[in-house]
RNA sequence: CGCGGGGUGGAGCAGUAGGUAGCUCGUCGGGCUCAUAACCCGGAGGCCACAGGUUCGAGUCCUGUCCCCGCAACCA
């Protein structure tokens, strides 16, 4: 066999400061199942993730932890670690930008730009938001002259500082993407950037002054490279920019950045202007993918959705959460993330369609055959139908493959699953096991299924590894199943006479769903209906009618605020002692934004007693002040009666 | 005139250089019994947010309006 073809694709690297949720396992899944289907295809793949460890708010946060940046990063990035391997993610490398190996790459990088000119020496002046760790300029701030972001105050700053030359590249960079129009997907942000470079470009500041948690600059150790250009640097470093010229020539330019939709522009412009500056090929293929939405709603700890990858993996399994994420949700948009889809899809689709077929074949095979397969002779409509469907179901795939549409590719798979599953219907096997004289059609029928799991089982591999290697084991394949090439699902009729099969052993269990969960659920769908009606005149106000019994349920009291405080870096957020007559709450709502602390103390007002506690922002808040609001406005419900009273 | 995404049967989504509106789940009815109350077949359910326009013909193109959602993942 020829050379293999070499392709290295990347993730985003992710930045320290938190525990990592959904969003990035769902991009880290999506990069993983298209480098292990090109592993599979016959590529020779480098897959690399890693951290973005440096930046001022690093630099803080660790202080304020009493630790060292360094320890800081370490533990986190253990913890991001750790995920990957329990989601099955097969990098090849992992990235940190604190490591030698990238410090020194980009240095080297900044040197040559630098001797080359297109960087250079000038002061920025500019209002900065320290946590978000951006400069604004004056109409971009918010109406309180606060970061347009985070809604925090900003500082004035003036510092030295080196920029980079980007104006001088911004007319090769846009001839360069719309002469190539696979290097910048969807084409939704491609009009996007094309529009932006449009608009023109300024040369970006890559240094700073002040802080020091970062790479130095090679000729002035007093200045730290500045973020983008540290992290985007990351690319090259692993594949032997700097001491390994036969692997970087192998290896770059990458196959594909993926990356999600908000920083698109970093990737597509900053990004290329470097590559341009130090006279490398530019990437074949920037793909923005989009965002998880969480039951309809942006993620937040508040809400009680936030949806920690590691606790559904404990739930449900990786393979589970990979099938979910890239079935789904369309890579290009926004997709939903939620519990009851979850549930609903492994139901339905692995324990129903895959693990039923799976088990239902190798109990027919035990129990018609002794657990034995035997080579087909002759052939039925159905067995024609079934092995053509394969065939095509085959090929359908690798193209959606190689276009990285991931969520059709999947789907087709499924869809011979199902036909799977319609055969067993057509040849009716229990009836051919009564008769003798069909004993050779039953045969076929069992070999058929066979072979059709055994095909299931390759094409699911890049997005199911561990369920793929236990259809594998089940049917008892030869070989290292980590070895198995695509072309080997193009091989109909592989099992040879006299293969024995495995044991059925269910796949995937059916996750029983209680009848009701009294609380998430109808509060939901109500709100979603809510909505609904409130442009078409609430006709149907019936729907969304409670029960006494319902209402009953919620105790509301009055309460007297002992205390109040501003959480620390919130905005909105007002940590409340509040006196129920009988014992005393911490409570936490966010109101901030119209009361002052001062202005609540000593007040009466009507708290919902019996909420289920929650911790937010750290602090554990039970219970729950109401307050009426319409757009911006917002009031506490706030009475003259005693502490203690009922609200009925 | 900040930017972007979106409004399609109960829910979640597809709709590809404009030509009878599809899929999954749910629901109703039937079939089957090898199987994880599963599998197979069939039915009901949509004037594709609204209003204009282009066209022989628009969910799909153009114009305008309304509504939702984000601004990058702490905000009960």
């Amino acid at each position: 066999m020829a050379e293999k073809k070499p392709f290295y694709i990347t993730t985003p690297i992710y930045y320290p400061s938190a525990k990592l949720h959904i969003g990035h396992a769902y991009c880290t899944t999506l990069a993983d199942t298209i480098a292990r289907f090109k592993r599979l295809a016959g590529y020779d793949v480098f897959f690399l993730t890693g951290s973005d460890e440096h930046g001022q708010k690093i630099q803080q946060t660790a202080e304020e932890a009493g630790v060292t940046p360094i320890q800081y990063v370490d533990k986190i990035v253990a913890s991001f670690q750790h995920l990957w391997k329990q989601l099955g993610i097969s990098n090849d490398d992992f990235i940190r930008t604190t490591q030698e190996r990238h410090q020194r790459a980009v240095q080297e990088i900044f040197r040559r730009i630098y001797e080359k000119g297109d960087i250079y020496k000038g002061s920025y002046k500019g209002l900065y938001c320290t946590p978000c760790e951006s400069y604004w300029t004056e109409h971009q701030l918010d109406e309180n002259g606060c970061c347009p972001d985070c809604h925090r105050p900003v500082q004035e700053v003036s510092e030295e500082a080196y920029f980079f030359k980007i104006s001088k590249y911004a007319d090769r960079l846009l001839d360069f993407i719309e002469k190539n129009p696979d290097f910048l997907q969807p084409v939704s942000r491609r009009n996007e950037m094309i529009n932006f470079i449009k608009q023109g470009l300024e040369d970006l500041c890559i240094s700073r002054t002040s802080f020091d948690w970062g790479i130095p600059v090679p000729m002035d150790e007093k200045h730290v490279v500045y973020v983008w250009f540290d992290a985007l640097s990351n690319y090259l470093t692993p594949i032997g920019f700097l001491d390994d010229k036969e692997k970087f020539e192998k290896y770059w330019p990458a196959g594909l950045h993926l990356v999600g939709k908000e920083i698109v522009r970093f990737h597509t412009i900053i990004w290329p202007c470097i590559l341009m500056a130090l006279e490398l090929p530019l990437p074949q293929k920037v793909y923005g993918h989009g965002w998880l939405i969480v039951e309809g709603d942006k993620m937040s700890k508040s809400k009680g959705n936030v949806v920690d990858p590691l606790a559904l993996i404990d739930e449900f399994g990786a393979d589970a959460i990979r099938y979910f994420l890239l079935r789904e949700i369309n890579l290009g948009q926004d997709g939903n993330f939620s519990r009851d889809a979850l549930i609903a899809r492994i139901n339905s689709d692995l324990a129903n369609d895959l693990g039923n077929l799976l088990h239902r074949t190798l109990n027919m095979i035990g129990k018609f055959q002794q657990g034995v397969l035997l080579a087909p002779q002759g052939e039925s409509e159905f067995d024609a139908s079934l092995k053509a469907d394969a065939m095509e179901t085959v090929s359908f795939f690798e193209k959606g493959m190689e276009n990285m549409e991931l969520s059709e590719s999947i789907k087709k798979v499924w869809a011979f699953i199902s036909r799977a599953n319609k055969y067993i219907d057509e040849t009716a096997p229990w009836v051919l096991a009564k008769d003798p004289e069909k004993k050779q059609v039953l045969a076929n029928t069992m070999y058929n299924l066979a072979e059709s799991l055994r095909i299931i089982s390759i094409l699911i591999s890049p997005y199911m590894p561990t369920t793929a290697e236990r259809i594998w084991k089940q049917l008892n394949q030869e070989g290292e199943f980590s070895e198995v090439q695509l072309s080997e699902a193009y091989a109909w009729g592989s099992i040879p006479d006299g293969h024995a099969v495995g044991e059925p052993e269910q796949l995937f269990p059916r996750i029983e769903v209680e009848k009701e969960t009294p609380a998430a659920k109808p509060v939901k769908a109500k709100k979603q209906k809510e909505s609904k009606e409130n442009k078409k005149e609430d006709k149907k106000e019936e729907s969304c009618e409670i029960s006494m019994e319902d209402f009953s349920k919620i105790h509301l009291r009055v309460v007297k605020v002992l205390a109040a405080e501003a959480v620390p870096k919130t905005e909105k957020l007002l940590k409340l002692t509040v006196d129920l007559g009988d014992e005393q709450r911490e409570i936490v709502s966010g109101i901030a934004k119209h009361y002052a602390p001062e202005e609540l103390v000593g007040k009466n007002v009507v708290m919902v007693v019996n909420l289920k506690p929650a911790k937010i922002r750290g602090i554990v808040s039970h219970g729950m002040v109401l307050a009426a609001s319409a757009d911006e406005d917002l009031q506490v419900l706030s009475v003259d009666m005693p502490v203690g009273s009922q609200v009925r």
